[in-house]
DNA sequence: TTCCGTAGTTAGAATTAGTCTAACTCTAGC
DNA sequence: GCTAGAGTTAGACTAATTCTAACTACGGAA
């Protein structure tokens, strides 16, 4: 996110810190929790504080530039693709892989039906064995 | 421990600890919290203790008797219903409601084809506005 | 029956994720 | 230079969860 302080738009607000996070989110292709980005941003930025990593993932995060995800573990990951998609949880080793599955606008229209919400978006998660483990464990799994 | 001494089973190991839980967990048809389980259970077993809750909260997903679900807020969420459903959650009131989507077999192959990941469950979740709030604030929105 | 090992429970300490707060810094307008 | 506002910082604080070590109950072997 460069230089052009033109208008006076939200990039006006991309401070060096808040750069540092998305930069952090967008070079890594896993997904980090909060911690991982205020581990990287550091190596850029080497006074960067941990409330400051969460303010600016709260202020990314509104600004669309990143998304929030979240599973059992407690901790929030981040994630740069801000297009809608889904994820596959490996219940074996723990990979998060995104995918996208074209499917989901009648998705969204039928559990709009079903649930009778007024539907905003739709996520889905896949739990199963990733490619890597399911080859390993072979065929007694 | 409840009498039947009987077979051998899982069930032996359903202590008077784990079955507060469980109990709990069955009665309530919001989606308590670990602690709100803590709470409740200390009220049918009052020496019982947080880890016990968590030990047994874990005994009792492996053991298929419970749903662990997480979102947003760090705090996971337990559910008694194990037959496969999906939620919503209101991004309004943040109430969060189950129903099935009967299309979830197709959706979970269609989902293992994108992801090559060998499927075992999917899980989707809605996010809109529940019935009670769109209703509340009308149109403007 | 007594002893021993195992599984489960307990209390509380430790760890981890995330929020809050008050002081500090930077910049723009006066 | 002074002031206000936004953003940042360090560190205290809170909440969720896990860890640990001692204790208890129970079943099987001696």
């Amino acid at each position: 996110m460069a230089s052009r302080s033109a208008q006076p738009t939200d990039e006006q607000k991309l401070t060096p810190q808040r750069g540092a996070v998305l930069r952090v989110i967008r070079e890594r292709e896993d997904h980090p929790t909060a911690n991982d980005i205020f581990e990287s941003a550091r190596k850029h930025l080497p006074t960067i504080s941990h409330a400051t990593v969460y303010n600016s993932l709260r202020y990314l995060k509104l600004a669309g530039l990143v998304r929030e995800l979240s599973f059992g573990d407690c901790a929030s990951r981040y994630d740069g693709i801000t297009e809608r998609h889904d994820h596959a949880i490996c219940t074996d080793c723990g990979k998060l892989v995104d995918f996208d599955l074209t499917e989901a606008a009648d998705l969204m229209r039928a559990a709009a039906l079903k649930s009778r919400f007024k539907p905003e978006s739709v996520h889905l998660t896949l739990m199963g064995v990733c490619p890597d483990c399911s080859e390993v464990n072979g065929s007694n799994r």
